[in-house]
DNA sequence: AATAAATGTCAACAAGGCTGACATAAATTT
DNA sequence: AAATTTATGTCAGCCTTGTTGACATTTATT
């Protein structure tokens, strides 16, 4: 049994995630708004539905932790030009520093971690990850463009 | 930015964690005593503080999910002998025989992930998650065993 | 004998999941 | 044109699992 890579795996998302829960308290936010943040900044314009596949949970979560960075200033919503039912989302110029701002420990830990590996130690990191992932949503991933590099 | 590891990232432990939910939920559990269960399992004797921790959460978050692990019989505690204000704790033959559940099908994806990488890769994958984790708590993953193959 | 450490416990609160029910506007189907 | 479906929003209430603060007990250490 894969003991070994069970424990990492938490011990590394734990202070991957951790990285930015001090700054978001600051704001009032938490850890719900940071997704939806990175979700909003990595495709502009993702109307709510795709976020609700991704982030696998209810609209009525979500609805709560969008309205907060709506009413704030940090996430807007602009109705979709083919599709008028749909409610596009976008980061504000305040969406996207925060963003950035939340992103700058994340970013630098995990270049540091990928310094320590082999030449295609990156590659092998991601493939693993892609492994990880439910069949089914690999599609999604490739539509998100997580996966160019490989 | 390496947006690419952030997000797969995201999606590789949304579903790694997401295996063991259902059959956590038959048992009334979450996913606070699956973590428990698997540092317990891992390394049977480990006192009350050391778990704090390893989850960094406080004592009364710990003591709550806990009890209810060992009034179900999943845990015991036990005084330690060099030390008696220290509660040792230890899986149940029951609560071995849940982990293992639990286990099975996040064994799996892990093995199916790996399956795929070239052969250094799951020590490339160990090796990124110590590189994650907070240089401080590397010790910790010596002392766990979860370094053993790096 | 005094203090410190390891653990437990009570109470109250917050974030962020959940379900169920219902509403509205726009698109699609009949 | 009417009926239905889809995308989204909203209200209300519940649960798990985090939090803080205060205090108690037992055992070690000074």
């Amino acid at each position: 049994m894969p003991l070994d890579v069970m424990g990492l795996f938490f011990f590394a998302y734990r202070d991957f995630v951790g990285d930015a829960d001090a700054l978001l308290e600051r704001q009032g936010f938490g850890r719900a708004h940071h997704r939806v943040l990175y979700f909003v900044n990595l495709r502009p314009g993702m109307p709510v539905a795709d976020l609700l596949d991704i982030l696998k949970i209810t609209k009525q979560s979500l609805a709560r932790v969008l309205r907060q960075l709506v009413d704030n200033g940090y996430v807007e919503q602009k109705t979709g030009e083919t599709d008028r039912r749909q409610r596009l989302l976008f980061a504000t110029e305040k969406g996207r520093a925060l963003f950035e701002t939340l992103s700058a420990t994340q970013t630098s830990r995990i270049e540091a971690a990928i310094a320590t590996l082999p030449p295609e130690g990156k590659r092998t990191v991601l493939r693993f990850f892609v492994g990880m992932v439910e069949p089914e949503d690999r599609g999604l991933l490739d539509r998100l463009k997580l996966t160019e590099e490989l």
